[in-house]
DNA sequence: CATATCGTTCAACTCGTACTGAACATATTA
DNA sequence: TAATATGTTCAGTACGAGTTGAACGATATG
């Protein structure tokens, strides 16, 4: 009986909560865009913290996180001295840029260390039957970072991109 | 002075722990795979013991995380008792297929949650305005998770897949 | 049968990440 | 100027995931 229209909000800032932590991401942030996401006007930080029941420190945290992302923007209300903000509805947009990020910026970490155990291989004190097999998975490697660094270089950066529009295209023929 | 042929794989085994847990994977399975990967024959628990300096319960328990990953398999050595090991040497089939996974796990995982919300709506004891605002929002999610589940499903399995082949060659020629 | 070897299991511990709560700086209001 | 309101920072803490180490069962070896 107590259940409301709040319901569907709730449920979706669970959900949201649960699947940002399902992916490695905060899930209070996931709870936050949730409930901009869900809410049909500004919300203020103290909004945040009374309606998800957080630290007021952990909303300012994670809404800069989100803010970074492009996930919400602030608005200007007024003059209000209050901090205001609204979801970025477009989703897709937001998760691609993010991911394609993510990917790159772990790619580049390791690139330096491929590298370094490239050089190493010019010394080849080892026997020369051993350096050979090394050698040969160390190319094996170098090349499989390439075909994945492409990979990653092709993902749209927005659900508008062009690109976007032709892998979809090209998806829904190959299904 | 000290370095030798060893470095590379040294270094191999360094960048695959480094690697792995970046990508949120425990960075012993890493090491245990490079160590394979490195080795020209077959490897035994104690010798990753011992080679990377781990204890033998997380030996046990992550060379068999990567068995289930096809990533790894158990040979038959004379009738030796000891287990031994080579790794699959097929890196983008195995990320493919566990990336795959992985994603196609956490979507049904968020799916029940998904269909629970929607459900919730229908009591609509909200303001109608409201709940209407509420049930576009909702409809967007689903649409999302379809797109995505769609685009889940055609990742393929292995490198050698066909649709591998095919989506290889789009991708060299959008870029 | 005693001893050694091998792999598994699990409770305790470690470590990193994320959240909290209070102190703080800044800006508004009376 | 005092009192209130707002957002940030950061040290402390809680929590979860991964690792360890010891105990164990099972299987060979002497």
């Amino acid at each position: 009986m107590k259940k409301q229209q709040s319901d569907i909000k709730r449920d979706m800032i669970n959900l949201a909560g649960m699947g940002f932590s399902r992916f490695s991401l905060s899930p209070i942030a996931g709870q936050i865009y949730a409930l901009l996401y869900m809410s049909d006007g500004p919300v203020t930080l103290n909004d945040m913290v009374r309606e998800l029941g957080i630290s007021k420190g952990s909303a300012s945290m994670n809404i800069r996180a989100l803010e970074t992302w492009g996930a919400v923007r602030k608005l200007w209300v007024n003059s209000d001295r209050k901090d205001y903000y609204e979801a970025n509805p477009d989703i897709m947009t937001i998760a691609l840029k993010r991911f394609k990020e993510g990917m790159v910026k772990r790619l580049d970490e390791l690139a330096p260390a491929l590298e370094k155990a490239g050089d190493s291989d010019l010394k080849g004190g080892a026997a020369a039957k051993d350096a050979e097999f090394y050698r040969g998975r160390l190319a094996e490697i170098k090349k499989l970072m390439g075909g994945i660094r492409k990979a990653i270089e092709i993902i749209p950066e927005s659900a508008s991109d062009k690109k976007f529009r032709i892998i979809s295209k090209i998806i829904s023929v190959l299904k």
